[in-house]
DNA sequence: TGGTGTGAACTTGTTCACAGCA
DNA sequence: TGCTGTGAACAAGTTCACACCA
């Protein structure tokens, strides 16, 4: 069992706040014992969907793609790559972790016959919203954007951007005022 | 010149937003002209610290961190790695990217005698935490960790996750409530 | 007694709407 | 006239505080 309050200093947030946020879902709490472990877990799985697998397309077989390919860590967490996308002509066909590579005009036709969940993009930031205007049109609702850019979605269109520089450039303001005010 | 519409067209806020937001650091803007595009641009670099350069130590030397050395991206963008740290024997001595790997357990040291304003963390989840509190000791402000988990830091220590597999669970609740009610 | 779930109070953040300036 | 900057209105999100249950 854990409680709201155990909770929250875990996660450096206030025991109201787990409530109110779990209280969103469900009833999970017993009053005086707090919340059993395995169920909440057990619950907040299905929840967020992480208790099904999700399938996922990547575009992008540059350095970066073919690392994304080839990196072990999306699996055991449910998250299979279905197919594998590029536009250059010398990689169109190649083999690549299992999947033959196809060429990105061909994206919304396979997203049509093929049930794809997730787009992962690795082109270059020129060519990124090209292509993400592609899974959009092809029915794609979440789209994990490694290019260094901030696409334009619809609003039920859900993405995550990884950009290692835009993240740091995000953080300089806050060293810049600790060091000259230290507060 | 641009106006607060047309920047919050591009950016997808609305143009009240836009306002507010600069207000809070100037006056920018000309009523009746709008903001002068060179003049925002150069106050908000100097503002937010993109107009200087800044000084990052990189911690964990595996695949990953030897590809953060020898990524390109961050140097044009004014953040250069001025030292690199390992716990392995086997790696530390070694040059990597124009740096001898130092070991882990000087990093205090290091960071007392040499001004850093950055750390990268790139070690294995089950070490990151203990990197992070040494960065911190060392009176580091700002931390991108590539660790998969989320790191404890006290409130004036800002920092950003790049976890790929974090981002995708983050958007799947999405996906699933917008596949059954397509809301 | 201990800790949830939740309405109510409060705080933070966003949008409105307009005075005022180029 | 067009568009900023900003107080005021509004909305969203957080915290408080307590009834209630195991």
């Amino acid at each position: 069992m854990v409680s709201s309050q155990v909770l929250g200093e875990r996660l450096d947030v206030t025991p109201a706040q787990i409530r109110k946020d779990l209280s969103y879902f469900g009833r999970f709490g017993k009053q005086g014992r707090g919340y059993d472990v395995l169920l909440l877990l057990g619950r907040l799985r299905e929840i967020l969907g992480l208790d099904r697998t999700w399938r996922v397309c990547l575009i992008g077989v540059g350095r970066l793609g073919q690392a994304i390919a080839e990196y072990g860590g999306f699996g055991p967490q449910g998250f299979h790559i279905v197919a594998i996308f590029d536009s250059d002509p010398n990689l169109v066909g190649r083999d690549l972790s299992r999947h033959q590579v196809k060429h990105v005009d061909d994206l919304e036709a396979f997203l049509r016959i093929h049930h794809v969940d997730i787009g992962i993009v690795a082109v270059p930031a020129d060519a990124a919203q090209g292509v993400v205007d592609r899974l959009v049109g092809g029915g794609i609702h979440a789209i994990l954007n490694y290019a260094p850019m901030l696409p334009h979605v619809p609003r039920n269109v859900a993405v995550r951007n990884i950009d290692p520089v835009l993240a740091m450039q995000s953080m300089t303001f806050h060293v810049k005022n600790y060091q000259t005010s230290a507060k």
